[in-house]
DNA sequence: CGCCACCCGTGACAAAAGTCATCGGTCTAC
DNA sequence: GTAGACCGATGACTTTTGTCACGGGTGGCG
């Protein structure tokens, strides 16, 4: 029997994938919650073979939450996502998550995913294992990321670089360059590319 | 027994709904999809007595679903969505959906929601009431919705005029009339709060 | 050591975005 | 029939963004 627990923030999600996996025989599910650090305290209570997270989850996410499980204690991880970005894909895989699969997976297919990690098997949905592999390296420095980061909102370069405490001229500099980088015309393009990337 | 159709884009949530409501004994899934299209025709189709309906679903969505099943099939209509916002619930009332629940709901209170839809009742989730009833009647003209909703991307002015026919002053100007009745200082938070609000 | 990449900043300039006044046309309501 | 709301447009203006050239400082590497 594969125990196991499951982390999402949407209730019905998660009460329908709980629903569903207890259907199979060879699952049980031990316990559930809708944070990240919940799942972590669930982990270390329960000791499940098998941890499923969403990857977008209050208060953190899922990958973080991986990252804090796998530190304490014996277990595997799953990642469910959304949106499946390739550069969240390659931090998954470099914190030891062993399975990474989207939403739009068929339903009949994640306890197969399931079974195969809890056998020692890492499972990764081969459509983001392409757009990862074929996808290059991020060519944005640290201070680049940080002010496309805050860029994803409305906000104008003046309060940017107040956040970041920067001057004005500075922070347009960084995202000069960025655009540059990424072929981008405005700074919300180059930040929505960023993130499509999984970058930011 | 309640017959059942359930449309949602996300493979993996969709089957989980499936499992999770055919565990009811008076509730029977009779198909699934995961496009609106495909919803009219099922429900055409099978004519169901309750159609579960995302409202975030590609071509369309899952109101302008719903209006074309209601207009074809005596049958009632329960939307799901993610973000719940005010003014898309206001749309969706008038246009005689039966059910509005977001996808925070308790796994165990969407079954007795289909249920009371199934009885001829309706079901609104009280937050989301509350909500729309607190907020205050959409302010902006067509155009300007029009101009908002191209806002919303990464495009330029020169490119929001020229798909929609319009010079690049007079975009600019309905942009400039529109952040002003809702107190925004670019474009790109006005078409944000019309965003949240529901109204685009 | 020099070279390079990154960090942080300035100043000047061009392009895009936003503000404002004003115009004419249509359509609705009082 | 006229006042008001909306549509579409123009021109002049200010502010914000983005580009470019350049400065100094740090730290790694051959």
């Amino acid at each position: 029997m594969i125990r196991l627990i499951v982390a999402d923030d949407e209730h019905l999600i998660r009460g329908a994938l709980v629903a569903l996996l207890n259907l199979e025989d060879d699952i049980q599910v031990v316990a559930d919650t809708d944070t990240s650090t919940g799942a972590v305290e669930l982990a270390q209570e329960h000791r499940p073979d098998v941890c499923l997270l969403d990857l977008e989850m209050p208060p953190t996410d899922g990958l973080d939450a991986s990252e804090k499980i796998l530190r304490t204690v014996a277990t595997k991880t799953v990642i469910v996502t959304r949106h499946a970005r390739p550069g969240v894909l390659r931090r998954a895989l470099a914190s030891k998550v062993s399975g990474f699969v989207p939403k739009s997976t068929p339903a009949q297919e994640l306890a197969d995913v399931i079974r195969q990690v809890a056998a020692g098997k890492r499972y990764v949905d081969p459509e983001i294992a392409a757009a990862a592999l074929s996808a290059e390296h991020c060519p944005l420095t640290e201070r680049e990321l940080d002010v496309l980061r805050e860029s994803r909102g409305t906000a104008q370069i003046a309060q940017i670089a107040q956040k970041l405490h920067l001057a004005p001229g500075t922070v347009r500099n960084y995202l000069s360059t960025a655009m540059a980088k990424v072929d981008a015309r405005t700074r919300h393009e180059a930040a929505e590319t960023a993130w499509q990337q999984g970058w930011i």
